[in-house]
DNA sequence: GAGTGGTCTAGACCACAGC
DNA sequence: CTGTGGTCTAGACCACTCG
């Protein structure tokens, strides 16, 4: 496979350090296809030297995009492109935001919107203390002619205000984020089963209609937990596309 | 919140880096509670003089730690433990290995194992060289007393050597990562419908039950495609359990 | 202003791959 | 053996947070 003498210009005046400078630089060319699957970068040592960077510099650079998947470094061999592929990583993002990105036009429908002493089993997923609040909203997710989700979520009332309005223009997490919530890890059980004839109707689907269930708790940056949701998807038109690394 | 001098053993001997070692030995004491969510961390000045070691070495474990999500660095004001969390990363980990680790143990019956030509369709997905042969391989894995998923997959045939004994006893990944296959990332897709007739015979559930689906392509370290499996679930004693980081 | 993490340098030595 | 990445050091300066 080639070897490309690999030129990259920096801006040291720049607040983008210089390490992101070079692996959103090589990124690029990896995704353009100037730098083609089995293509051998120069060796560290001398790529630093042409770029003006120290080597533990370029290392990181190189490494940040090893860990994401698109270079392989083989000690004795070499630093190569790997074949490129979709990969999405797995993300913290909401269905709306996945939406908006696939080009569609989410449209919600808030069923309910309020603040309450939430149920025992609820108070405890959100860790709420002795007589907490919490929100609890009920939404109809919409895309092109028909429904698509039905999403009921619970958020404790202190992280942020929430309105009907900004619920329908906006996804939960978008405005989680806004209010300078800081979502980090969530763990999530993704299941089946059909749906109940109050479920059909409100989906506009059979009885016994196949749905795609989704549990998840998302917390913050410090282990706080930030939302809950119960959600269930007509599997007629919905499935989750994940991309996992090992 | 508390701070805590951490006093760490060095082995200077081993071939296990100092950073893993400070890193490991650190997330250990998380995990056994020895060191609180909350927990400050000293300054990494201090921190890495105390332990002997210069500073980016120092930072190059808590990194890996950060990255884990058991730690938080915020500049100006310090490093802190995580509030602990089951912080199961999402793996690259077959049904098997998961029941194994589980506890529980798994059945395989192996309905069939050809090598050919797969289909046109099969072909694309695993990227195969025109007339090139690859294993078709469907199983029945059953766990307590019944069956849990049905799985067809298919491997290119130049990869490793599969039997029917070898699959019975082990997963499909363990064999492919003993034959020196490294799988790296896969990208899947998760849906629901219902289960045919002919499934539900095989499943032991009535016809309308609801079935989890899953396809998952899996390529390796070079991106060569190593395996495609179409898998389905019984919804009634399966979900899919992710965390999910951003 | 004092204290923290974020970045960067210019070296060094080692371990492994492949000839 | 030569060439490659893997680790580590001992500093330096900067940017941010908070009292």
């Amino acid at each position: 496979m080639t070897q490309t003498p690999l030129s990259i210009p920096l801006d040291r005046a720049s607040p983008i350090p210089l390490y992101f400078q070079v692996a959103r630089e090589i990124e690029r060319r990896i995704l353009d296809g100037e730098l083609a699957a089995g293509t051998r970068l120069e060796n560290e040592v001398v790529l630093a030297d042409r770029l003006g960077l120290s080597r533990p510099t370029l290392r990181r650079a190189i490494g940040y995009l090893v860990d994401r998947g698109l270079l392989v470094r083989r000690r004795g061999v070499g630093t190569q492109v790997v074949r490129p592929r979709v990969r999405r990583p797995v993300e913290l993002s909401s269905l709306y935001d996945d939406l908006t990105r696939a080009g569609e036009e989410p449209r919600t429908e808030v069923l309910r919107l309020v603040v309450e002493e939430p149920p025992p089993a609820v108070a405890a997923v959100l860790e709420l203390p002795e007589g907490g609040r919490a929100y609890t909203i009920e939404r109809l997710r919409r895309i092109g002619d028909g429904p698509l989700a039905l999403m009921r979520n619970h958020v404790p009332a202190d992280l942020v205000r929430l309105d009907e309005d900004a619920l329908r223009d906006h996804g939960l997490y978008q405005l989680l984020r806004a209010a300078g919530v800081r979502l980090k890890v969530a763990s999530q059980s993704i299941g089946a089963r059909v749906a109940t004839a109050a479920e059909a109707r409100v989906l506009e689907e059979r009885r016994g209609a196949p749905l795609l269930t989704m549990d998840r708790t998302v917390y913050d940056d410090v282990g706080r937990v930030v939302e809950h949701g119960s959600h269930l998807y007509r599997a007629s038109r919905y499935s989750f596309e994940l991309t996992l690394t090992g």
